[in-house]
DNA sequence: TATGAATGAGCCTTCATTCAT
DNA sequence: CATGAATGAAGGCTCATTCAT
């Protein structure tokens, strides 16, 4: 019957929004506690929601975790395309534009938890998991993508660069947790000169 | 007298010996489960020693983060005047010298304590302090032994070119800890790449 | 709607029910091993319920010495307006209907917990309180009720004389709990005897 | 040998110094914190001795405990045959000097400590034991000494009268200890006058 | 669907006591 | 005589998780 679809469909819709309730509250409290930190109670309360019904959406507090993980990334996930796909627009200016994206990494509510998430993964293979689909992600449309705008890099170096440009964006979220004082302006200037001479020729 | 002045060094130094048992153990457990994740009762196990023990050497668990985090850095903070008061050797010569002291940063069994130390000084005042300390003695040393090695840099251009720098070394301690695949050789030829280029004139 | 008023209410009253069963057990725990030498898990165990869910009714162990020492004195509080507002029965029958109400002092069971409350005030500075409001509230109504009973006191004398009833009535708990053998009918005898005697002219 | 002898008095008589030192230090932290808040090392350290040197003196924090109470109630029990045995002075002036020694009951410094005894043997026996000795003492030097300067009391109101005074004695610590604005002076005011009222004739 | 009462293991920390030195 | 290192049980409290309603 089409109105079982449908209200199957309104179902996951809801299930889909109650999730996401879990998870903005979920962000809010591991941002300030951490992983560890933070208890299903206080992330209940955070959702306006009671501590059992939250069971019915995450197995349990790891699922939340790594659901959020992913949820975190997908936000990164979304706007490399939108530039990438903007297709060929002049060399410098898109650069330019692949670089402002960057702002994501560098916002001073976002790092921390992307922190922890990177301290997460080292023991948490499941974590680690996620962490390495976005990364194996990020390379591949930066190959097929930003590769072509730069000027021309030997080939035994490409790798080398591309690496760096990770590392730097890792480095970002480090340094912006890490320094309360760091700006994040500052932070992304440093980003672009980096970013410019990895992609530079010679 | 003698003997008492013999007696207090010998019990000091063995205080500093229980001190590093302690710190040794809570190496280990904190990297396998963060800070917030360890137990003292699994490090005094860890450490072969009883919980009410180590209260006698630590005022309480946050008093070992800090004296970890602290140790922690030396061991880097050593390494780097060590490359820099090598006396003005041929500048190339020293760069590469200089990055090689980087081997630290990757070690994947140093990493993933660092990235735990990293996160825990975005929640941490303490932690984010004795961060920051390393971190200012770090672009000191860069500005006073690295710089003048490098070929003329425009002068506006110099701190970012620093920031980079840290940036990459921050960024290494992400890459080795989030993606066990990951090896340290080719991150750390990446680092030298970039560095190379942050240093090169023009 | 009816049925969320009913429902809050019934779980108010529960929860008030859940309160007292931990205040009884706390009383019973208090009163065999003092405030200090009473463990919450002991407390737990005579309540019938978990460690952990006694905390859903009380912030902490001292909240529940608090409560109790509130709930302690209400029962004698009820008291005293119970004989005091039986309007003007003929003096001396009400002087003797209002010393009977102080068996409640010389209950050996209640006591020791009233002795261990007033050690605690010494320390505690919310005991204290609690215990400082009981005393001004019984002064004032010896000053309202008995007073006018009694025949015509120098003014001057009045305050000492009070002080001593209050002192008398502080000194039957300590009898009762430090001298095992005390009987509580000889002690009511003396207080009887010394209250006549101060209430006395002269 | 007379040097043996000498010298077992000698060491005898250092002992009793160290045990005096660990009971002051212990009086001085049971009134801070309790008999069960004080901690051994606490009471080490205010000794300035060692943990394992009190144990020397003391089989266990029990043997303090009730070595305290002895030493607490033989300061009060020297004073009373000090009143007791200045031979027949004329009435009245002995009955003051005799409450005026309760100056010693009212003292903020000890009464805290007082009660704490009280209280404590409401649980423990050996406690009560002590408790009891000076209590019967007590009693026997007031029928004795004080009785013969009252007026012709009824035989059958003796008791309760002596009963009243010991109640009132054991209320100024109560009163001392759990009201901090209590005034010494007005309390003694107090007790004198019901002393006065319990020994009068009629 | 939604609640929150209930559990008990586990957390960090402190304790009385012992014993090698 | 004197120390204080060492223990591990027990302290108060919080937690993730379950389940009756």
């Amino acid at each position: 019957m089409v109105s079982t679809a449908e209200a199957l469909a309104r179902r996951r819709q809801r299930t889909e929004l109650r999730r996401d309730q879990v998870l903005d509250a979920a962000e809010r409290c591991f941002r300030a506690e951490g992983f560890h930190g933070a208890s299903m109670s206080r992330i209940a309360a955070a959702a306006d929601m009671s501590v059992g019904h939250i069971y019915r959406y995450f197995e349990n507090k790891e699922a939340i975790i790594i659901a959020l993980c992913e949820r975190s990334f997908s936000g990164f996930e979304l706007l490399i395309p939108a530039a990438a796909d903007d297709d060929a627009p002049p060399g410098a200016a898109f650069i330019e534009a692949w670089i402002a994206q960057f702002v994501w990494w560098v916002d001073p509510v976002r790092a921390p938890l992307t922190l922890e998430i990177m301290a997460e993964a080292g023991r948490n293979a499941k974590v680690a998991e996620v962490v390495g689909r976005i990364d194996r992600r990020f390379r591949e449309i930066m190959r097929r993508s930003l590769l072509p705008l730069s000027g021309p890099i030997p080939g035994d170096e490409i790798d080398d660069r591309l690496e760096a440009i990770v590392m730097l964006s890792h480095g970002m979220t480090s340094r912006i947790t890490a320094d309360p004082k760091a700006e994040p302006d500052r932070i992304i200037a440093a980003f672009r000169l980096a970013v410019h001479r990895l992609l530079a020729t010679g």
